[in-house]
DNA sequence: TACTCTCGCTTAATCGATTAAGTAAAAGTA
DNA sequence: TACTTTTACTTAATCGATTAAGCGAGAGTA
């Protein structure tokens, strides 16, 4: 049997209820009796009854529905982001709890968790303009925190990368390797992170005088595949790029993989960088030049702006996570 | 505020106790109450409040303990294993519950959550021999699996891969290109895994005549860095080998570091074999060959035997969960 | 002195389900 | 017919915590 509040309360000769706000540090309890209750929670090494606790307050919990069948490259970044989410959790006194998505939509998933108290508040990945989970759950008021970009306008608080700033840093860095055709193979533009990338991008051209070529933006969808056919179309322009910027590090591969089928060769012929910093991306032949995303801090980060909302604490705003560029060899100088 | 089942029993003009018992199908009931009950649980879309179930039930959840922090590149492993056990969960009405490891030990953890009812059973990752997580929290009457190997004696049931037939499949095939001399990189020796995995080599070299040498087995830890110091051992004697299987995939990328600076060329040079089948592996150079673990099967597996161990269902045994050898450019025929 | 507060505790209601025990009516049995 | 048994429910106890309400005793105030 497990050790109740009850079995704390004789051995401390005292009521349940003082037990309880030693525990919780409510009400007010003489300094002898607290010792002496505590004294107790020790010996018989007390552990309150989850269930118990959580029907008349939180569940401590949050919630995070994986995507049905996560690709197998996206994967290593979902476990960082999902380790960051259990230790941020973890550090509030929360837990995490894992639904896969099976056949029912992740709103459902995330409205039904919160309803049956299972969770306080959940967690939503790669977030949409006008995204629909976000709007639907906020309206049922399920707490949600997104991991975001800055400036979208989602219902629920959302933690954000500063991607804008990374985009800029790469397209400075392949400025300043020589290159003035630098193209961009984008992400699909409804995700909330597109239109600050591609504006960081812009802004880089920009300052060095040449303006962004219509041509040279191809937006992708989030496959290799994707990548590889967007390569593949910038590589039949009249006049192709010198150098790519690829939203993500998937994309790169897949741009790569066009590249190597066309016998170019990556750094040499054209510069290549990326965007996520996969652990693949520094394997690849030649290493690949990429945005490094703080995965776990992003978790953490994430996990602690909710568990701020469910307690109702207020928060500073947070600062944008820096994306630091990470040079490798796909990036080289200007040949010729 | 949510319904409870309250709401239901005043809709359908019963009490709660018939609601309850026609929702866990226990009890009797009359087709046409059961009808009305059903009704007013849908018009309500009512699902009921899961702490106040898991007070007087189980709390249908499995736990996980996270390993404090996972090897970037380890991670697409948990990921993938990950994502099986809240399929696996999901399938069975269960939810996964993730818990980072901080300060406490995995055990007390485990032992925390499931004292708190916070979990009805915890899988462990990577047992070993004589594992003392298993043993200590089996005391405790914590109900575990682990993902095992064959005919290792843990206290808890375990969901096993077929590492000996895998290495067997894979010093087959660099004996069939005509390799003699192969050497085998193995992991530490305390985990379950180690000694089936052996034996499959060790089976395999004395079918076709030649005993396994034991300068050419090279027990490692499980880095990369630490693949790489085998590696380098085993060119360092007197009659290198022509093959190499690793027992892991990190293992082999080690393996892989030191054959690149010692100017050998992977696949024609020397051939290798890794096992896991990590994303990573099919994107190095040359591509490695490797055993492919179900990760997502073993965590699907793995999610059904601890239910079925809560639930006291009887089971038949599971077979072991096959590794299919996927051949790629690092092991290629015996060149001279 | 007489009154009001505050302190330090206890009693008991409560959260929302499950389930043992009880009961009236219908069905089966002798 | 008179009884047992079964069916289809209801009532109420229960799980283990939190917390509002209550209650003496001592301190503070007029």
């Amino acid at each position: 049997m497990a050790t109740t509040i009850k079995d704390v309360a004789e051995r401390a000769q005292v009521s349940t209820a003082t037990v309880s706000y030693v525990l919780n540090g409510t009400g007010s309890v003489a300094a002898a009796t607290r010792r002496r209750v505590l004294e107790a929670v020790a010996a018989l090494s007390y552990q309150p009854n989850h269930a118990a606790r959580s029907l008349r307050t939180r569940s401590r919990t949050l919630g995070l529905v994986l995507p049905p069948a996560p690709t197998a490259l996206a994967d290593p970044a979902l476990a960082e982001l999902v380790a960051g989410l259990s230790e941020g959790a973890a550090d509030g006194g929360y837990y995490l709890l894992l639904a896969a998505q099976g056949a029912r939509s992740e709103t459902e998933l995330g409205a039904e968790l919160a309803q049956t108290g299972r969770i306080d508040g959940l967690v939503l990945l790669d977030p949409r303009i006008e995204d629909e989970r976000a709007l639907l759950l906020t309206a049922a008021g399920v707490l949600c925190v997104a991991a975001g970009a800055a400036g979208s306008s989602l219902p629920c608080p959302s933690v954000d990368l500063d991607l804008e700033r990374g985009a800029y840093d790469a397209t400075r860095h392949l400025l300043q390797l020589g290159h003035r055709r630098i193209a961009m193979i984008a992400l699909p533009s409804d995700l909330v992170g597109s239109e600050p990338f591609y504006q960081g991008f812009a802004t880089a051209l920009a300052e060095s005088g040449c303006a962004p070529d219509p041509e040279l933006v191809v937006e992708a969808g989030a496959t290799q595949e994707a990548g590889m056919e967007a390569m593949e179309e910038l590589l039949s322009r009249p006049e192709p790029p010198s150098a790519v910027l690829a939203a993500s590090d998937i994309l790169a591969f897949g741009a790569m993989h066009a590249l190597y089928d066309a016998g170019l060769a990556v750094g040499s012929d054209l510069a290549l960088v990326g965007c996520g910093d996969l652990p693949l991306a520094a394997h690849t032949h030649p290493p690949l030049t990429t945005l490094r995303v703080p995965r776990r801090s992003l978790g953490v980060a994430l996990a602690k702006r909710l568990i701020a909302l469910i307690e109702r604490h207020d928060m500073e705003p947070q600062p944008l996570l820096n994306l630091g560029l990470m040079i490798r060899r796909s990036s080289a100088a200007l040949q010729s």
